[in-house]
DNA sequence: CAATGAGGGTACGGTACCGGACATTCCGTC
DNA sequence: GACGGAATGTCCGGTACCGTACCCTCATTG
């Protein structure tokens, strides 16, 4: 296993049960467009995520997904095993690519029984990924492609902690659950405000401040519950995270309307 | 604790352990629009749902609430508390009236840290909820109203072993996120096409196959999690149950388009 | 049996998004 | 430096909803 790692639940844990439980993590690449699962299949391995982002993709009768969960460096892929279930019943799809650390689910899902601590800190992302699919249920009732869109990119940035990633609008378009064509008049708007620039598969935030104001509540919902899991670890964030979250804020341009 | 319990999770458990941990379960009614936790309160129990249906649901920020969950006699109501969290996110309705066993938040983690086949039934509730959530935040994005009311309306049936439930279309639009108008012209169609009946706060299932053909997909798979759950028990659902699930479906018109 | 309020019916303009199609631009590759 | 595929831009008719409003009907209660 490797020394140090960026996976927050990993972190969180007391050293002495890392190392007596989590001897069988291995280190592996997550490259874009991998599938770590798909629905109904069986569960073989939980991956740490350690950089990049996984989604997790409801697929409809129609072929259409739509993603309900969103994991970057605050979790971990595959929990359904811990949970019981010797299946799942969403894709888990690699969106920006990154790497993991890996461990055998039977491994892991030992550990997770065995450990009070392990659960503890487990079952606290368990319900940080079940919040968030919830809120989702609802942010895709009721908000606009546009401010579903611009919540998205800010879920990625933070999770990736980067205002660059390589992103088609076919692929973004799949996460939304939208029409292609239907991203590709959103980023323009998005673009032609200033609040994004991409070329050819690559998309970089211009303005995180003024995509916030774009997106609706959920991505302040989602913030917090990333946050909330990010900080379970007594050590609290490492510095490059906290710094980057406030990244920019500082010398963005304040609204100008705001009522005190 | 009651002698003999209707609730799933309960049935499943071991009578040793039932014995053991769950002399705390206090019989409680539950009144339709009852509130039994708003986002943000702590939980003060956990409800054991006997009969009636509980809906979960999510509020935003204009005051709209969209359920992303629903609870019958197969679940739990505050599972949040098992996993850790003090507090819960969504609100938790009373949709149908009915009874269930309520026990002290605190107590009833305990028995979930110690015992490990408390942990596994209440588990596999769990999974089933946040797949319901994930089926539903996809629902909300690409089905129809009258797809997704359909949709409602047998899971609600599922859930109460019953084809007539008190119901308004100010209420169900709430559950849909939907305007009540909308509901109005749905379930017209519904009950033009003799599906359904309704009269001034009482909703009665005519047809529950034409119903399921009107639905979309995500009944049947939330119907088999709601199976599985039932199922968990060793000694699996009681006949009344059994025989209901299966009710009319015998002299029911067969499709006449059918294609082998 | 009149009053009142909850529940339900209907209508109308507006809009966000869809399905589908076609054209253009960019980029790596041969 | 031509070419093919990937990525993006744009358009158009259609539709499933929305927001709002107003009216009617039924059940309950005094």
């Amino acid at each position: 296993m490797p020394s140090a790692t960026q996976n927050r639940l990993l972190a969180a844990l007391p050293p002495a049960e890392l190392e007596r439980y989590f001897s069988g993590l291995r280190p592996v690449s997550l490259t874009q467009r991998q599938v770590l699962y798909e629905p109904g299949a069986s569960l073989a391995y939980v991956y740490f995520v350690e950089e990049g982002v996984v989604s997790i993709l409801t697929k409809m009768a129609d072929a259409t997904t739509i993603e309900v969960g969103m994991i970057g460096i605050e979790g971990a892929v595959g929990t359904a095993v811990l949970l019981g279930g010797e299946t799942t019943s969403q894709q888990a799809l690699v969106q920006v690519a990154g790497s993991a650390l890996r461990m055998n689910a039977v491994e892991c899902k030992a550990a997770f029984d065995q450990s009070p601590a392990v659960r503890a800190v487990m079952m606290r992302f368990i319900e940080a990924l079940f919040d968030l699919s919830a809120q989702t249920a609802a942010c895709n009732r009721i908000h606009t492609i546009e401010q579903r869109c611009a919540r998205w990119l800010l879920m990625a940035r933070d999770r990736l902690q980067d205002d660059i990633m390589p992103m088609t609008h076919e692929f973004l378009a799949s996460m939304l659950g939208v029409r292609r064509a239907g991203v590709t008049e959103t980023a323009g708007e998005l673009q032609r405000s200033g609040l994004i620039r991409y070329h050819h598969g690559r998309l970089t935030i211009i303005d995180r401040e003024g995509l916030e104001a774009t997106a609706c509540e959920c991505y302040r919902i989602d913030h917090n519950l990333f946050m909330r899991v990010c900080d379970a670890g007594q050590l609290g964030l490492p510095e490059k995270i906290k710094s980057f979250v406030r990244m920019r804020t500082k010398n963005a341009p304040r609204p100008k309307h705001v009522e005190v």
